[in-house]
DNA sequence: AAGACGAAAGTGGTTGA
DNA sequence: TCAACAACTTTCGTCTT
């Protein structure tokens, strides 16, 4: 889906007609096509009352892959109306109901079972909508290609949230999923790497500035050095700092620096502990920014400032 | 006393023969 | 399938503030 252009990429124009007939949108001043084969998602006719509504509506709630049948399930005499029919027809529709409940295949109860604990993972850690979407459309991937066999039904649902957390790059770590769900972190680990290798899903590795907000928040640090790890973060990617290295500890390490440049001081520990890494590790990859990105001259400047005070 | 630092040994996962 | 390997952890002793 493409964004929303305000600007011509031609000429820089922002005199740009949109036209809702063609679907299409032309820069005044040069004529260039930005958009074509838009798609007008507006309604053509207005409801005054519901029931003006019920008439004209043609589509009904939006499909989704949180619910065991998408959405899309018929309930044989759900609505109260069977009450109002001959006795003799109302055994009919009950005999339907049962029969309805009977045929329920084994895939669909698994479904429903486990979409319900995928909603308490997501509900516990927080997750958008369309993570939570992504992750129930791989699970049910997972669950047709017969992956489930031989591994629990919650540690595939975790995988299943990781996976999609990872595609929407709103990243937890491992060990936050595996907090919420109460699955071994190894356990999700490796059923994530399976259902991912078997279905094809393609992964690009974490990005570690994805990290940095979440954990800055959690510090409690101001905004100013939030940004400026993600500016040593930028940095140290352009020195080649990060490839082949942990996410999360390079992250780690960028906070700990801006915390130590802009005066708001936290502990290795403090920064671990959210981070989910050691000292250790944020030790050497603090070693690393300040040899490699000379920041240690930045850091002194700094300190010689404090102390001149 | 707490935090920072570094060495050494151990762990789980990847890679290449 | 196995050994080498890199990244990270755990543990522990020492130094600094």
């Amino acid at each position: 889906m493409s964004k929303y252009i305000k600007k011509c990429p031609e000429c820089g124009s922002i005199n740009l007609i949109v036209n809702k007939d063609k679907g299409e949108v032309i820069c005044k001043d040069c004529g260039f096509v930005i958009e074509e084969r838009m798609i007008d998602f507006s309604q053509e006719w207005r409801e005054f009352d519901n029931q003006q509504g019920e008439k004209r509506r043609r589509t009904g709630a939006p499909m989704t892959y949180t619910k065991f049948d998408r959405g899309l399930g018929t309930d044989i005499g759900a609505g109260g109306d069977i009450y109002q029919l001959q006795s003799k027809e109302r055994n009919k529709y009950f005999r339907l109901r049962k029969w309805q409940h009977r045929v329920s295949t084994a895939i669909e109860r698994n479904l429903k079972l486990a979409l319900a604990e995928l909603k308490r993972v997501s509900n516990f850690l927080k997750l958008p909508p369309a993570v939570e979407e992504e992750a129930a459309r791989i699970y049910t991937m997972a669950v047709q290609r017969g992956l489930v066999r031989g591994r629990s039904m919650e540690s595939v649902v975790a995988g299943a949230l990781y996976a999609s957390c990872r595609r929407h790059e709103v990243p937890r770590t491992l060990d936050e999923i595996s907090e919420a769900s109460g699955i071994d972190k190894k356990e999700i680990g490796r059923t994530y790497r399976f259902i991912t290798r078997e279905l094809g899903i393609r992964i690009l590795p974490s990005n570690p500035v994805d990290y940095i907000p979440r954990f800055a928040t959690s510090l409690k640090l101001s905004p100013e050095t939030q940004t400026r790890a993600v500016e040593i973060l930028e940095k140290a990617q352009k020195a080649e700092l990060t490839s082949g290295r942990g996410p999360t500890g390079i992250a780690a390490a960028s906070l700990y620096v801006a915390t130590l440049i802009n005066n708001e001081k936290r502990t290795q520990r403090e920064v671990a502990d959210v981070a989910g890494v050691t000292e250790v590790t944020i030790r050497n990859r603090y070693k690393e920014l300040l040899k490699k990105l000379k920041l240690d001259k930045e850091l002194k400047r700094k300190i010689e400032e404090a102390e001149g005070k």
